[in-house]
RNA sequence: GGGUGCUUAGCUCAGCUGGGAGAGCGUCGCCCUUACAAGGCGAAGGUCGAAGGUUCGAUCCCUUCAGCACCCACCA
């Protein structure tokens, strides 16, 4: 093996080998194992978001592969209509043409050729970042067949009445001319004005005042309204005002919407541009006056001078207008909420349109039961009430989309008006009962995304034909995920998967924390802050990061800042990790931890070196005569406990606790001590010593790359090729063997009592060396005190190990009475274990060594005592806890007496 | 306005159904000891956001408060 860890040189080669063994298919006859991965926008690439996600998914996959689970992990890409439609119009605008000139047909080509063309990209990056999904089943939502099943999806609904097509308020996107649904509007709070207009009453006896934060939606005003109990406008209602620039004489009505304690107490009304409004004028039966376009232009409803103009233009000029009137009372400063469009940033319109919807109440009902009753299981738990929060007022679901790219909706529409659904043209006229000579046009638009989305854990499976592959895995096992798709994409995979299925599309939702940079702030391309995971795997100079992090930019203005912090956070760009560092890094993106877990890395690849050289062509068994050391029994014991430990964290989804299991098992136990207490066995044991070392060695090392071969594939692969043939194990890949098991490997509290003895003789000396500033190198005397038989026998049986690890010259024993020179001391239980200090140390950091200690120990007798003296305790709390309690006191005390001698006797030197 | 979380070492976070708080990074010492300086050994550092309550006992359970974050929502 190479000196250091270089993942470069490992990672690409045993990906393809994986591959081309064919391991990410499933196979056996397991019990089966499935996971959706959540498809990534087809031209999109992978940010950190993918990788934290794809990590979690692939190491809950490989975990069940070795488990023996017939595991799927059903790989797939989104067509993403609107995001992908933005990039390539951008494309084609900045080529001088447009989306409308080339024509429908030709741009969804152009969409098609862009989609091949970077279609790998995100394969590439999976492929790097290890993900064991198999490729054989990749889909795209508009594959032929899955667009079968949206077809088939859309008809049967609509057939059950759940589809339908409405006329009312949309949110309309004046920028990319589309409607959306409520999920894909962003409200943000944003410094505005509150206009005070007067509206002259109609018989010119007065006036009435009217708040708007939207003066130009005044020439759409149909109303004034009051709240039916307001004193001050009692008399108004039912009278007429005359509507200024209009010129139109509007009602004045009494509705219980309106807050008399806001503005004025006058609310205008306008229907068809606000969504209360709309509802207003619903109850009062109000005429419902559109005075905008597509584009959010003013239309011919308004007077002359204002058509065609831009609404916000027309708010200034309406503004000018009624002030020049006389009409304007006065201005305030404001904030609002205003809606924005998540993919444009436009000010959305409520806007008037026929559009389709699905009923979603009706399909809300089932899928809130079905977490109710524990069929689905959010994980953590919490989730489920947001779930259940928005489900509980589920409003009906806009799903057309006036794009030209995605899943054109299956309905034809005759020269009457008339709407005819149907699986294709044929069939929608077969249905109807239209014959050929009746001319029939598809509708325009398109489906939301999320609605192919939501048939996902189906379509791909093969759906609607019952295929075996969806009897197999369907339900899914999992879904991993993060919080901000619960509705868009989980609610929705709920609702169709019981529709479509009769049953759930997984059993449990393990949603995941959101990726966050080193400041906790959330990642995004605005803030400046997006990592590419493959720029810390590979590495990445500065002005390449620069460069990824300023281009494309949908705000350009905050390029120079952007630049300016990345500078200063990476002056010399990234270093390479590494796929494993990365992979074992959770939740939170600190290039610092990343950086311990490539130096983790380097441990492992270290220790097993270290392994391999004292084991490749010797004798390790298991033939032979083998006889196991205390460091090979404990060693064992810890093992299983680290096992147990690992599988508990990944059964709650705990990858976090997981990987600490790992490593510290790992570092601490395996490197720390055991390799440690190894080497004397190794270089200088008798025969069966030695071979019941090695075996120890291989077997632990070889178990232990299983048990992380899930979160660290790649070098746990590399390195078992190596160990496993020593421990005696056969199979080519790491991917196939068995997960390791707590029960293998028995705990051995014996042993393990019998190490904490000796490690806590040697982390005594060491503590001396350090706080007394010895070099390590220098050899000691030690002295014990007040040994009982138990220390006596395992100090013969570990001398050796003692010297060596706490570099001593000798260690030899004192009966309690006989004068001990003048030395530090610790205490080991009850023994006193003292170094004597003759030209080593100082006497007054001796004292004030020891004096600390007392005084500690001091503290926590007075506690323990204070707490033994209350007899409600004594009466109250468990024997055993009551017990626990007396043996640490009692150890205290002869601790702090062995201390007070001791503290005496350094004393008299001075 | 409704909802959900969070507040523990300098920083970022663990802490399993209540029984004297841990890790990583950072800091400070001593070391190139033949697996590893991407390392070894040792140390310092916390009235567990505040105030009450329950309990023999509270970082953990309850209440209130303060601060922070996020989600949802139609107040002109």
């Amino acid at each position: 093996m190479e000196k250091t860890y270089n993942p470069q040189a490992i990672e690409v080669e045993i990906y393809a080998d994986w591959e081309r063994r064919g391991c990410f298919t499933p196979s056996g006859d397991g019990k089966p194992y499935c996971i959706m991965l959540p498809p990534p926008n087809v031209t999109g690439t992978l940010h950190m978001g993918h990788a934290f996600q794809d990590t979690i998914m692939d190491a809950l996959t490989r975990l069940h592969r070795m488990a023996g689970d017939n595991t799927l992990w059903q790989p797939g890409t989104d067509h993403a209509g609107i995001a992908t439609q933005m990039v390539v119009e951008r494309q084609v605008n900045a080529e001088g043409t447009s989306r409308r000139e080339m024509g429908r047909e030709a741009f969804v080509a152009r969409i098609w050729d862009w989609k091949e063309q970077s279609g790998d990209r995100i394969e590439n990056q999976l492929r790097r970042l290890g993900a064991s999904v198999d490729w054989s089943r990749h889909r795209f939502t508009m594959d032929p067949e899955l667009s079968v099943a949206v077809r088939e999806a859309f008809v049967r609904l609509h057939d059950e009445g759940l589809i339908y097509r409405g006329k009312r308020l949309v949110n309309w996107d004046p920028v990319l001319h589309t409607a959306l649904s409520d999920l894909e509007v962003v409200s943000e709070e944003e410094t505005g004005h509150l206009w005070h207009f007067r509206y002259p009453l109609a018989d010119g006896t007065g006036h009435v005042v009217v708040a708007t934060t939207r003066p130009e939606t005044m020439l759409g005003d149909t109303a004034v309204a009051v709240h039916p109990d307001d004193e001050r406008y009692r008399d108004l209602v039912g009278r007429q005002v005359m509507l200024p620039i209009a010129d139109r004489a509007i009602p004045v009505i009494a509705d219980e919407y309106v807050d008399p304690e806001f503005g004025s107490g006058c609310v205008k009304i306008t229907p068809a541009h606000d969504f209360n409004d709309y509802e207003i004028g619903r109850r009062h039966e109000l005429a419902v006056v559109n005075v905008l376009d597509d584009n959010a232009c003013l239309n011919r409803e308004v007077p002359e001078a204002y058509r065609g103009m831009d609404r916000f233009d027309a708010r200034r000029r309406v503004v000018e207008e009624m002030e020049s009137l006389g009409l304007l009372e006065r201005i305030e400063d404001h904030r609002l909420m205003v809606p924005r469009g998540d993919r444009s940033g436009a000010v959305l319109e409520p806007y008037l349109t026929d559009q389709w919807y699905v009923n979603a109440q009706a399909l809300a009902i089932p899928a809130i039961e079905a977490v109710e009753t524990g069929r689905i299981r959010f994980v953590p738990d919490n989730w489920s009430k947001t779930y259940f929060e928005w489900m509980r007022n589920i409003q009906d679901w806009c799903i057309s989309r006036q794009l030209w790219w995605g899943h054109r909706i299956p309905a034809w529409y005759d020269p009457d008006g008339g709407v005819h659904v149907g699986r294709d043209e044929a069939e929608a006229r077969a249905r109807s009962g239209i014959g050929e000579e009746v001319p029939l046009v598809q509708d325009e638009d398109v489906l939301d995304t999320w609605f192919s989305s939501a048939l996902w854990p189906f379509s791909t499976l093969g759906w609607p034909d019952r295929t075996r592959a969806l009897e197999t895995w369907y339900p899914t096992s999992v879904l991993v995920t993060g919080f901000d798709i619960i509705f868009f994409w989980v609610a929705r995979m709920v609702m169709m998967g019981l529709k479509f299925m009769g049953d759930v599309p997984f059993r449990e939702v393990y949603i995941h924390g959101l990726v966050r940079d080193a400041d906790g702030q959330k990642m995004s391309k605005s803030k400046g802050n997006i990592l590419d995971p493959l720029d810390i795997v590979d590495g990445v100079d500065l002005e390449t990061l620069v460069a990824k992090r300023t281009t494309g930019m949908m705000q350009p203005q905050l390029k120079d800042r952007i630049e300016k912090a990345t500078r200063k956070e990476f002056p010399k760009g990234i270093p390479a990790f590494g796929t494993d560092a990365l992979r074992f890094t959770f939740a939170w993106l600190d290039l610092g931890r990343v950086e311990g877990y490539r130096n983790f890395c380097n441990k492992l690849w270290n220790a097993s070196r270290f392994a391999l050289m004292n084991t490749e062509g010797f004798d390790c068994g298991p033939e032979g005569e083998m006889e196991l050391s205390l460091a090979d029994r404990w060693i064992r014991s810890r093992l299983a406990a680290a096992v147990a430990r690992t599988r508990e964290a990944f059964d709650g989804y705990r990858l976090d606790l997981a990987s600490q299991a790992l490593y510290e098992f790992t570092w601490h136990e395996f490197c720390d001590w055991y390799l440690e207490l190894s080497k004397p066995v190794l270089q200088s044991g008798a025969a069966p010593q030695q071979r019941a070392a090695r075996r120890t060695l291989v077997e632990v090392l070889e178990a232990l790359l299983r048990l992380m071969h899930p979160l660290m594939p790649f070098i746990t692969e590399a390195i078992w090729r190596q160990v496993a043939p020593l421990a005696g194990v056969e199979g080519g890949t790491i991917m196939v063997q068995p997960y390791p098991a707590a029960d293998a490997w028995g705990e051995d509290p014996a042993a393990e009592a019998e190490m904490t003895w000796v490690q806590s003789f040697i982390l005594g000396v060491r503590q001396i060396r350090g706080e007394m500033e010895i070099p390590p190198g220098k050899p000691l005397k030690v002295l014990l005190q007040g040994a009982a038989e138990k220390d006596l026998a395992w100090l013969e049986a570990h001398r050796d190990l003692l010297e060596r690890l706490a570099r001593l010259e000798s260690i030899d024993v004192l009966a309690e009475d006989d004068a001990a020179p003048p030395s530090a001391t610790a205490l080991l239980d009850h023994v006193k274990l003292l170094v004597p200090m003759a030209g080593l140390i100082d006497a007054e950091a001796e004292i004030a060594r020891l004096e600390k200690q007392r005084g500690r120990i001091r503290g926590d007798l007075a506690k323990s005592e204070r707490k033994l003296a209350n007899p409600a305790f004594v009466e109250n709390a468990p024997e055993s806890v009551v017990e626990k309690e007396r043996g640490r006191v009692a150890d205290m005390k002869s601790a702090l007496q062995r201390l007070e001698e001791q503290l005496e006797r350094v004393r008299a030197l001075g």
